[in-house]
DNA sequence: GTTCTTGCAAACAATTTGCACAGCC
DNA sequence: GGCTGTGCAAATTGTTTGCAAGAAC
């Protein structure tokens, strides 16, 4: 897992300055148990700094991402997720609650529907990102 | 691969009725080789049915996801992409052209960055959709 | 005839964008 | 002081919804 130390380094070897709505964002990450959207965390960030605008949390969260600090997680709820967990690993998403967890790679290759770990696995999304023949 | 028997079939055993606008979506997806939005199917079908609402289009696509006869891809560029297969698999999405093309589970497994076929893949996105311990 | 579908248009919601001002380095 | 980052609000865009009219069975 990152810690806050580490995105403020990446951060300034990219070019970019520490301002407080940064330093909090990336507490906030840091501290994340499960897989904030953009708007969770905006409301825990101003817990502490309430002039914080939505806006700049989206810009934030965008960069980290650029810059391979942060993966995303689409469940489907119409919004992203955004996950701090930069190695690879799978998502275990429930349909009914909407509870989002990291789960190891093996998983992805049990015939659905399977039960582990206590979680029942009746699908399975998988998007392998990169670039194709004629792109690189 | 669905051919556009089975989804009448499907339909038909779920109580819905074949109307045009489905009969011509269906034959859509059957004949897409690709991963299509709901847009692209919509313009689409429109050559053949002019009458077409994008509503119709959005409204049949979900009732065939909801019935498993049809999986979801999010690719990141905003909007949702169909495919038509629904044996287990994985996609490899090109981030500069953003071509969508099926292909084996077993690469998900493999260290990023490796090269699969043409294709260099540098992230990826697991999700295992199911029911979590309090949920089933 | 009854029930399910369609088309239309308005509603929605997450995210992006433009710009003047503020604050890091 | 220069240049980047912020806040605000409006714009954008994919998708959903409500409802009256139309079509399948």
């Amino acid at each position: 897992m990152k810690t806050s130390q580490d995105l403020i380094t990446r951060l300034r070897a990219a070019g970019g300055k520490l301002t407080p709505q940064r330093f909090f964002l990336f507490r906030a990450l840091e501290h994340a148990q499960s897989h904030p959207s953009a708007e969770e965390l905006y409301e825990e960030v101003r817990a502490d700094l309430p002039s914080l605008s939505l806006g700049t949390v989206y810009k934030t969260l965008s960069e980290l991402v650029e810059l391979g600090e942060l993966q995303t997680v689409e469940t489907g709820d119409g919004r992203a997720h955004y996950d701090p967990n930069t190695e690879p690993h799978a998502h275990l998403h429930c349909r009914r609650c909407g509870r989002l967890e990291d789960a190891s790679l093996d998983v992805v290759t049990v015939e659905a529907p399977t039960e582990v770990g206590g979680f029942l696995i009746t699908g399975r999304r998988v998007v392998l990102e990169g670039y194709c023949r004629s792109c690189h």
